[in-house]
DNA sequence: CGGTATCCAGTCCGATACTG
DNA sequence: CAGTATCGGACTGGATACCG
C-alpha cells in the first residue's frame, strides 16, 4: 500500500498531473530518466488505484488523457509537501552524505593502520621465537 | 534523492522516531515484516542522509539509540500526512483496485467472446469454399 | 502516438549463519 | 543486543522490437 504511492515515478506522475491533465508523451518527455516501460506501468498501477483516469480519444494520431481523480487531487497536498521538502533540503542531505562518507573512509583508514600495526607485532614475536 | 526518503521502511522508521529515540531491536518489533538486514540497511541510510543519529553505548550487553536530528524532525510533519492519508483512504483504493480488475476481467471475456466469433466466421466461409 | 511483448542485467531482499 | 557476511531467488527496470 504504502510502496506504491510511495515510489518515485508516481510521486512525479501525480505531481505533474494536479496542474492539469497530460498525454503519454507529455509526461514522458516532462519526468527525466522514464523509460516507455515504467511510465506505461506507474499509470497502470495508479489507474487500478483509482488515482488517475485513463480516457482514449480514438482519433488519428491517437490520443490518451492522464487525469488526476477526486482521490489523486486529495494525494496531491501531501505529495507536494514532500516534493517540497527534499528541493529545499537536498544540500542539507548532500553535505551529511559528504560528512558521512568522509568518516567512514577515516575509520576504515584507521582500521587498516591498526591491522598493519599488529601484524608487524606478531612479526616481531615470531621472529623472538626463532 | 526522492526514492531514499520515499521508500516504505525509511517511513515507518521516521514515524516511530519522531515520539522518542529507540534501540534497534524496539525499532524491530514496532515495525512489522521488516527482516534484520532491511532495518539495518534503512538506519544506515538514514544516518548517512543525515536524519537519524546512532548512538552507541559501550555497556554489556550492547545498547544503540537512534534519533531523530533536527532535519529528521523537519520530515516528520511530512510523513504523518503521507502515512495518514493512506491510512484513511485504504479502503477508497481497495475498492478502486476491486472494481478495476472486474472491468479488467470483464474485457478479457469479452475479447475472447469475440475471437471466438471471428473464428467460427472464417471456419464458415472455409467451409463455402470447399 | 501510445502502447505491449520479450529479453536480460542489475538490484533488492529474506533466510541463514556468524561475530563482538 | 546489535549487528555483518553471504547466498539464492524474486523483482526491477532498461533496451529493443513490434502493433494498432
Amino acid at each position: 500500500m504504502l510502496d506504491r504511492i510511495a515510489d518515485k515515478w508516481s510521486l512525479l506522475v501525480i505531481a505533474l498531473l494536479d496542474k492539469r491533465s497530460l498525454h503519454f508523451t507529455e509526461l514522458r518527455r516532462m519526468i527525466d530518466g522514464i523509460s516507455q516501460r515504467m511510465l506505461a506501468r506507474t499509470l497502470r498501477h495508479l489507474e487500478r488505484d483509482g488515482l488517475v483516469t485513463r480516457t482514449v480519444h480514438p482519433t488519428v494520431p491517437p490520443r490518451v488523457d492522464y487525469e488526476l481523480t477526486a482521490l489523486g487531487a486529495t494525494l496531491h497536498q501531501t505529495i507536494r509537501a514532500l516534493v517540497t521538502w527534499t528541493e529545499t533540503h537536498q544540500n542539507d542531505i548532500a553535505a551529511a552524505r559528504a560528512a558521512y562518507d568522509m568518516r567512514a573512509a577515516a575509520e576504515q583508514a584507521q582500521a587498516q593502520r591498526e591491522a598493519a600495526e599488529r601484524d608487524a607485532i606478531a612479526r616481531e614475536v615470531l621472529a623472538g621465537h626463532r
